[in-house]
DNA sequence: GATAATAGACCGACGGTCGGTCTATTACTA
DNA sequence: TAGTAATAGACCGACCGTCGGTCTATTATC
């Protein structure tokens, strides 16, 4: 083959594209390394100068997810004009935009995610996702703790806690889609929102928040992004 | 080698016994076929009589896993005596009277389960626990929601809600464990005693129960549960 | 005699290694 | 300063060991 010399980092970028696409498409454990080194065109030798393992690629995918979720929602945080509260909406409102925006590349991304093959790829990103997103969910508990504007007496524990709730809601988002697809959208939908306005409810409950004072979704959101 | 002939039901379940030793053991990526059926004493063309592939191996391990614990809930959830509110604490009662009795097996499996190289394992096991809890612990919210007990509008939501916070207690659980080992059991009896009071909190603020309703931990149990 | 159970040689694919090549940059020399 | 030697490290691809899974032959059971 012919010898394509580039730098590192463009190097490791393209590695991790085609990672992304690959895996995404086929999943992790049904990617083989032959088959992204192919599509980045470059060697095996090379592939193992860049990275020491088909792990270790994955990791690094993980990794630059997790970066460009953190950027995403860095602004929020630092807006000041936000109380905890309004920060939490801010949060889930990015959320809900960026859904109906790219509704479909993640309609893709969470059905490649929730292929029960893909357990690995989605645990790595989940925890990629959770470790930099922590810190930043613990701090908005703990100043509305200060504000008194929200109730978490341990605000990490707590904030730990609303992550892993997410967890359901993505559950919850791939079984709409698998039954969107199947034709019934309709009845999917109703599914989703139903389930959501659920996981607002419990956001609430948890801290101790006025009810309605959280809007994880709004109306017609849920056929909005099934149906795009 | 000799030809030893067993009954079908036998040789199942001694290949999912040392299945479950060796999973635990080693993880389930790091154990092959092979290193099952040598323990196991019979040949690769006998374990492929048996079952399909390794996975359904492994399917086969968490679907008895279920079903053991679901048999040791079954009784609880069968108790008319109880009230929703008092099934949920029986629940957690049940939960923490196995820790502290089969600690040494727990921890162990605690500790396999949430290494990192054990995702499969883990996602697969913890699947197949939702599958079998969910519609005890809806039907429980139901009721409890029925009696005016507690406050659950879509009680399958909320179940699966209270299921997947779960996982996170199992999580911090683990790394109490690994801070235990590292010699330093005091602050992680404290740091799980905390967790865990949050988590009670947290669920009782779900279901609207007045606080204090529900007990999820009881004094000492963090310290006995990792000194044992 | 048919069928279920067992053995184990064998296969192909895959992740990963290894020895070595090629090129761009730096250091040295005249 | 031009020319050259030395070094780093990007890159190649044949090769290897392992592993999940298959296949055929053989043995027990009904």
């Amino acid at each position: 083959m012919a010898r394509i010399i580039k730098s590192p980092d463009v190097r490791t970028n393209e590695l991790i594209d085609c990672a992304q696409r690959l895996f995404f498409e086929r999943g992790y454990e049904n990617t083989t390394v032959n088959d992204v080194i192919r599509e980045a065109g470059l060697s095996k030798g090379a592939f193992y100068h860049y990275f020491a393992s088909k792990e270790a690629l994955l990791e690094a995918l993980a990794a630059r997810m997790a970066r460009l979720s953190l950027d995403e929602m860095r602004p929020l945080l630092e807006d000041p004009s936000l109380d905890a509260v309004g920060r939490l909406n801010a949060l889930f409102a990015n959320s809900r935009r960026m859904k109906v925006d790219m509704a479909p590349q993640l309609k893709n991304t969470f059905n490649a995610l929730f292929k029960p093959e893909n357990i690995v790829l989605y645990h790595r990103i989940d925890e990629a996702l959770i470790a930099v997103t922590l810190p930043f969910m613990t701090e908005i508990l703990r100043r509305g703790q200060e504000e008194g504007s929200l109730d978490a007496p341990d605000p990490e524990a707590m904030a730990l806690m609303l992550l892993n709730l997410r967890l359901g809601v993505a559950k919850v988002m791939y079984r709409a889609l698998q039954q969107a697809e199947a034709g019934d959208v309709e009845s999917a939908a109703a599914m989703l929102d139903g389930w959501m306005q659920s996981y607002g409810l419990a956001v609430e409950r948890i801290l101790k928040l006025p009810e309605g004072s959280i809007q994880v979704t709004e109306p017609g959101f849920a056929r909005a992004f099934l149906a795009a």
